[in-house]
DNA sequence: TCTGGGGTCCTAGGACCC
DNA sequence: TCTGGGGTCCTAGGACCC
């Protein structure tokens, strides 16, 4: 039978910031989000308090004054950095790690005898306390879908952290406590389609019949049902090289000129070209966008993106600027004040070199619903005109190509998103397929 | 005024070829 | 001109995770 661990650092962000400041130990911590606007951790005190995860910062500056909560602005560089040295003590305790994220992993235990793993397992835990300052919890089980709920377990109800669950009896009553949208995999959304078919508890999908998990969820959810009766269908996975690299920020005050959006776009991709040598790639292709902030309804909004396929892969960090910022120039216009930008690099190799394809008709300031179908309309001719179903407008003078490969559709599929997200209009959500047709 | 920043996987159906 | 089957690749849409 194989046997897996999860490994979870305990509030992990609010973690490593007590690392540093020891006397905050047992008070309430929050860590924020870029630009401080909202949660993104908490240490166990400052959830007893309330605090929900995405709290902005905005809403619960009183609270937080009024307890005493210890507030820090995020330190990736500290995280990613504690996050290393945890991981690596993890492997003096088995070689088969699979690093799941930040502050998490996979532990691979198959051939440790079960009778000497919770041991085990707690020595793990002290070692990692002892030499990172970071506590972690741990749950054990014959699956990684049962790994994880272990792991919940451990984490709520067991004084040393650890948590071994392979007894069927006990495994019945606990997963018969658990929600299913506590399960790993299983979101607020398929959650209330499986409660539509009376599946409410992690026994009850335990239950369930494959095949109609299957109808309801696609194979990856018969893969959760098989996972829950302890049939493991998800290996442990080595850490892949990305497919894609993004760097993308919101900005802390809004910006209006080019000159700066140039600025924050160049610093984005070199810390993508970063990422990008160190995992030893190269970029086919750079995707850049901006946009103004979508939640102040009276601005008018803009967004758009572009993409810059190279004749060669490259992961100089020069030329990659250099593109990136050709593309803001060609993407950018006065008169919106700018709220978030970014870049994603993408192995695109059937890009011609140096060309730049706009995304988006360029969308004036409150568009009506009228208006868009109007402007669609007219892309519509364009890209008849032009014999193929592209999605660009030809007002730059550049030459419509048409986006191809496995990279090309995600970033289709990602812009695809943004439009919808933006537009809230059904009429988005067509526009592509109705383009394609025109071919 | 403020409301994060990253990622991955699956599938139905169409296009195209034989 | 119409019909049909099998295979592969791509697109578009729908999810999920931390």
């Amino acid at each position: 039978m194989p046997l897996y661990a999860l490994v979870d650092c305990n509030n992990f962000y609010a973690s490593c910031e007590r690392v540093f400041a020891p006397h905050l130990n047992g008070k309430p911590v929050v860590v924020l989000s870029n630009n401080d606007g909202c949660v993104i951790a908490r240490s166990d005190e400052a959830k007893a308090l309330g605090v929900p995860m995405g709290a902005p910062l905005h809403e619960y500056d009183g609270m937080m004054r009024r307890h005493k909560i210890n507030v820090f602005s995020s330190n990736y560089a500290l995280y990613g950095d504690m996050s290393a040295r945890v991981m690596k003590t993890m492997e003096q305790f088995t070689p088969d790690v699979e690093v799941y994220s930040i502050d998490e992993a996979f532990l691979g235990l198959t051939g440790f005898d079960p009778a000497s793993l919770p041991q085990h397992m707690r020595n793990l835990r002290q070692a990692v306390r002892q030499w990172t300052g970071i506590p972690v919890s741990v749950g054990i089980a014959p699956t990684k879908t049962l790994a994880k709920l272990a792991n919940r377990i451990a984490k709520k109800y067991t004084p040393d952290g650890v948590y071994m669950m392979t007894d069927p009896q006990l495994m019945t009553r606990i997963l018969g406590d658990i929600e299913i949208e506590d399960i790993w995999g299983i979101s607020k959304r398929w959650g209330a389609r499986l409660r539509a078919l009376g599946i409410g508890t992690a026994l009850e999908l335990q239950r369930a019949s494959p095949r109609q998990i299957r109808q309801a969820l696609s194979v990856v959810g018969e893969r959760i049902v098989h996972e829950l009766n302890g049939q493991s269908c998800l290996t442990l996975d080595e850490v892949q090289p990305k497919q894609s690299i993004m760097s993308s920020r919101s900005f802390g005050t809004m910006v209006a000129d080019c000159q700066s959006l140039e600025e924050a776009i160049a610093s984005y991709t070199a810390r993508a070209a970063e990422k990008l040598r160190r995992q030893h790639s190269r970029a086919g292709g750079i995707y850049v966008f901006i946009r103004t902030n979508r939640f102040r309804k009276d601005d008018p909004q803009y967004s758009n993106a572009a993409m810059v396929g190279f004749d060669d892969a490259t992961d100089d960090t020069a030329s990659l600027i250099r593109a990136a910022t050709s593309a803001i120039r060609h993407l950018y216009r006065p008169g919106y004040r700018y709220h978030k930008a970014g870049v994603m690099l993408t192995d695109l190799t059937d890009q011609d070199g140096g060309q730049i394809s706009l995304f988006n008709p360029d969308p004036a300031p409150d568009v009506t619903r009228a208006q868009q179908s109007r402007r669609m309309a007219v892309l519509d001719q364009v890209n008849a005109a032009m014999g193929q179903g592209t999605l660009f407008h030809a007002a730059e003078g550049l030459a419509p190509k048409p986006r191809t490969g496995a990279q090309g559709r995600r970033v289709l599929n990602t812009e695809r998103w943004r439009m919808r997200a933006r537009f809230k209009s059904p009429a988005y959500t067509t526009r592509w397929s109705e383009l394609a047709k025109v071919r």
